[in-house]
DNA sequence: TACCGTGCGTCCAGAATCCGAACTCACCCC
DNA sequence: GGGGTGAGTTCGGATTCTGGACGCACGGTA
């Protein structure tokens, strides 16, 4: 007999379920880097108008982009972060940094983000609770309160 | 006229076309718990087969997995992570973090992670420069040395 | 009034992907 | 020989993606 198939209850699953869709991430860049109009999104991303019609859609129903209307005559919609899409902005820069470290071209990365802090933004991932950069090997995982 | 499209070159696009299939950032997840052949991970992630070859060669072309041989005979391989794989921890660690925060049913986070300091992992990104927490509206981009 | 341009989509047909189930192949153990 | 396992491959059908053309409501201008 064959093992049963057990996909993890898992949220990362969860999220790339609603954000994995392909041009999503790049639709919330665009509104991240301030381009908030369809047809903007269209030429900057290179999606399909089709298919970046599709993921507005979802990314509005999942809760991470808000339609906003700018012009009512004839009707305009503008899409704005709403908070859950601001906080994948850690998403988005850890993206950026693979990329950057692991396939940027001889003439460095693309786009440079600058923090407030004045210099080049170089993203971490550390731990809230004791401030060390997280490392792989120093994480366990524990069952839940398995209920 | 219509405007020309100019699609932003951008190491998250860049990244996303390497891992932004769907099943590969779940591939890597599994390789990241320790399950490195190819059934368990079939059974974990709930991937068809058939996807899941495709993605582990995808992935084992650009550098993130390695295919390492444990039997000559029959011949048998597991999935290894390499550097470039290991640096995916921060994007997986933000995507679990986000699906905790704004996916999670009433029963709490499925799978907890430990940092090694004791406490519950909460990873955050900071700037690495600075130290602090990266937001958002705290970041400006700045053209790249445009040769 | 007629025409042009723009913003934001929708429609369509073909191509690419994904899907699950069944099959293969090479072993090992009893 | 019979059963089990690990790692895929094959298959036809179902979804999804794609690009190009089209639709519609305007606003400007002539």
């Amino acid at each position: 007999m064959t093992a049963p198939a057990e996909p993890r209850i898992c949220s990362i699953a969860r999220t790339l379920e609603v954000v994995g869709e392909k041009w999503a991430l790049l639709a919330v860049r665009e509104v991240f880097l301030g381009n908030r109009r369809f047809d903007e999104m269209v030429r900057r991303t290179g999606a399909p108008r089709d298919t970046l019609t599709a993921r507005l859609r979802t990314l509005v129903d999942a809760g991470i982009l808000q339609r906003q209307r700018y012009s009512d005559r004839p009707q305009r919609f503008e899409y704005h972060l709403t908070a859950a899409g601001r906080d994948l902005y850690p998403v988005i820069l850890t993206l950026l940094r693979w990329g950057d470290e692991h396939l940027a071209g001889p003439e460095g990365p693309p786009l440079v983000l600058e923090h407030a802090c004045g210099h080049r933004l170089l993203a971490e991932v550390t731990c809230q609770a004791c401030g060390e950069v997280v490392d792989p090997a120093e994480t366990t995982r524990r069952s839940p309160t398995s209920s």
